[in-house]
RNA sequence: CGGGGCGUAGCGCAGCCUGGUUAGCGCGCCUGCCUUGGGAGCAGGAGGUCGCAGGUUCGAAUCCUGCCGCCCCGACCA
């Protein structure tokens, strides 16, 4: 590919609308242009970054036995009914009426569409297990698009759907998607890690995100020092709380004054308390009820954890009007003692003995406040959110909190959809069953933006050889002088000829530019035919990522430039 | 949707507070010369509804009102 032939517009400045910097080299680069928010044109180059991802993904979903199929974007609402999520999805469904006026949306995701598919051509269990998968755009109307590739409303993803008959079965396709994920970012050349994670809105029993590890990302993960645990700090579990042996003995339940004492480390310092012996009540919204929740008072609430235990869509801390005003209390001061609303406890509380609380009156706490004698939570469980002062909690140790960027998250769905959806086989026993499903998602332009994150430097991009739109670029750095650009013109050819992706720097710039811009472009090789060609007949080739440079021959440059990159993607 | 910021040439910005002929600068782009191992130099040139609409004024990029768009922080997620 000649350069000169290419749209790739590159900038010397940073664009002023990036942020994060996957985005601002994209840009920079000219990977990508913005049409509007959250919605990219994929450039020449971007394009084919995007490919690459895409391949790689394909042919492991190959391997792992998977069959490729393309569903439509537009859906009709009715599967969408059935399923239930007509009602449940939020604004990010696109929704829309065609010229029947028949409702539809875009698909922000596939589990309708597929489980349709399933029922209609599934009808024994001789042809399961089944694992059909597609690479195609997705519709999601971002609340907030941001970071370019990161989260936009458009993305390209990779989502798989198994189907199996029993759940043995069902967990082996869930595994073996697992091992597919682990070789497809490995193959990505990017540190990553498998961890625990909520189900989120597509339901189902278990899941596993796949983070790549990187400053900018959105999620939080906690890892384990010394065991492979590892959880989005969403999901992560706490080491169970041990009683601590206390002789103290166990005091009465008594009124004191606590004026202008909203905050917890105020009550406990006026009180001569630490935090920990205080109980932390906060009030949430949960699907518009009022809970409150109790944790310890250096604890905080992990609010996903509360919405998955108290089963509901929603949570929100609840403002201290609409506290006011639905439940006559005052926030500050509330406690579970006599408290007239719902309320959960974090397992923790449960431990605590002789503790400081809100006496549900304005300007009053209680003290020598002990579970079960003086209150009983509706019900109790893991509520608090892990910090790095936790211990891990299969073996003890300590724990470490990272970002992350979610490239891929995989989950055992069970029959959520077939069952509300009717998906049934007839098995071996003459009997109809409810066949089981898990899904699978990969965000592939998640994975390019993810990439660069991990992977660059002040000058710019450096892709990881699987990943980079090309392989090699050769930089002519004089296109006047004819033993130059014969050197550079052969090169090209013999190296296109061995089968490597090359892009040939024939444009009519100074070198400085063709340099900065091989760089920015993260290209992993970069041959330069210059001066030496004449001098001693040699041409120079250097490693974007190790920076690394050698001498070679012009007679030997394209056969060893094609075995060592062969060798890496090999090795790799 | 709540909070913050920004819209002036393809890109990055100044000018606005304190209204006043022809709206500037750097990069990029076009022509020519020159130069060729880390975004050179010289000369000439093209390119603007100052986000949109309305208002105030003799006069608006500048002041006022409304709208639109973009970016950042929160809830959502591949």
């Amino acid at each position: 590919m000649r350069y000169s032939q290419l749209l790739i517009p590159t900038a010397k400045e940073m664009p002023a609308e990036a942020e994060v910097i996957s985005h601002q080299l994209l840009l920079r680069a000219g990977f990508i242009r913005k049409l509007t928010s959250g919605l990219y044109t994929y450039l020449p180059l971007g394009t084919a970054a995007l490919r690459k991802v895409e391949n790689i993904v394909r042919e492991e979903m190959n391997r792992a036995g998977a069959q490729e199929i393309l569903m439509p974007m537009v859906q009709p609402a009715d599967l969408w009914e059935e399923s239930g999520r007509w009602q449940k999805y939020g604004p990010e469904l696109l929704r829309f009426k065609d010229r029947h006026q028949r409702d539809c949306c875009l698909g922000p995701t596939h589990e309708e569409v597929v489980t349709d598919v399933a029922r209609r051509e599934i009808h024994s269990y001789r042809q399961l297990p089944v694992n059909l998968y597609q690479i195609q755009t997705k519709f999601r109307d971002e609340i907030r698009p941001r970071f370019g590739l990161m989260r936009g409303r458009e993305f390209l993803m990779k989502d798989a759907y198994s189907f199996d008959a029993s759940d043995e079965a069902a967990e082996e396709s869930y595994r073996k998607m697992r091992e597919a994920y682990i070789r497809i970012f490995t193959r990505c050349g990017l540190e990553f890690r498998a961890v625990e994670a909520d189900s989120g809105s597509i339901g189902g029993s278990f899941s596993h995100e796949f983070m790549v590890l990187a400053k900018t990302g959105e999620d939080t993960l906690v890892i384990c020092q010394s065991c492979d645990y590892a959880a989005n700090l969403e999901k992560a579990k706490a080491a169970m709380p041990v009683k601590p042996e206390s002789s103290e003995a166990v005091q009465d339940c008594v009124k004191v004054a606590t004026p202008g004492m909203k905050k917890v480390d105020k009550v406990a310092e006026f009180l001569g308390l630490s935090t920990q012996q205080v109980i932390k009540t906060m009030i949430y919204l949960a699907d518009s009820e009022l809970v409150a929740v109790l944790v310890r008072g250096d604890r905080e609430v992990q609010p996903v954890k509360l919405k998955n235990l108290l089963n509901v869509t929603d949570v929100e801390l609840a403002d201290d009007d609409t506290v006011w005003q639905k439940s006559k209390l005052p926030v500050g001061y509330i406690g579970p003692v006599g408290l007239p609303i719902r309320f959960v406890a974090d397992q923790e509380v449960m431990l605590m003995v002789n503790a400081a609380a809100g006496a549900n009156e304005k300007g009053h706490h209680l003290t020598g406040v002990n579970p079960n004698r003086d209150f009983t939570p509706a019900m109790v469980g893991d509520l608090r959110q892990v910090t790095a002062d936790d211990c891990c909690p299969l073996c003890g140790a300590a724990l470490r909190l990272t970002e992350g960027i979610e490239v891929g998250h995989i989950f055992k769905l069970g029959t959520k959809y077939s069952e509300a959806m009717k998906a049934t086989f007839q098995d071996a026993d003459g009997q109809e069953k409810t066949m089981i499903m898990g899904c699978y998602g990969i965000g592939v332009s998640r994975v390019v933006a993810a990439a660069i994150e991990q992977n660059h430097d002040q000058n710019g991009m450096i892709f990881p050889l699987p990943l980079a739109p090309v392989q090699v670029i050769v930089l002519n750095l004089d296109l006047k002088n004819e033993a130059i650009t014969a050197a550079a013109e052969q090169l090209h050819q013999e190296l296109e000829a061995a089968g490597l992706e090359v892009l040939y720097d024939d444009r009519d710039e100074r070198p400085g530019s063709k340099f900065k811009d091989a760089d920015l472009l993260g290209i992993p090789y970069r041959v330069t035919v210059g001066k030496g060609v004449e001098k001693d007949g040699t041409v120079e080739l250097r490693a974007r990522c190790s920076g690394e440079t050698v001498m070679l021959p012009l007679a030997e440059a394209a056969r060893e430039i094609t075995a060592k990159i062969k060798a890496e993607l090999t090795a790799g």
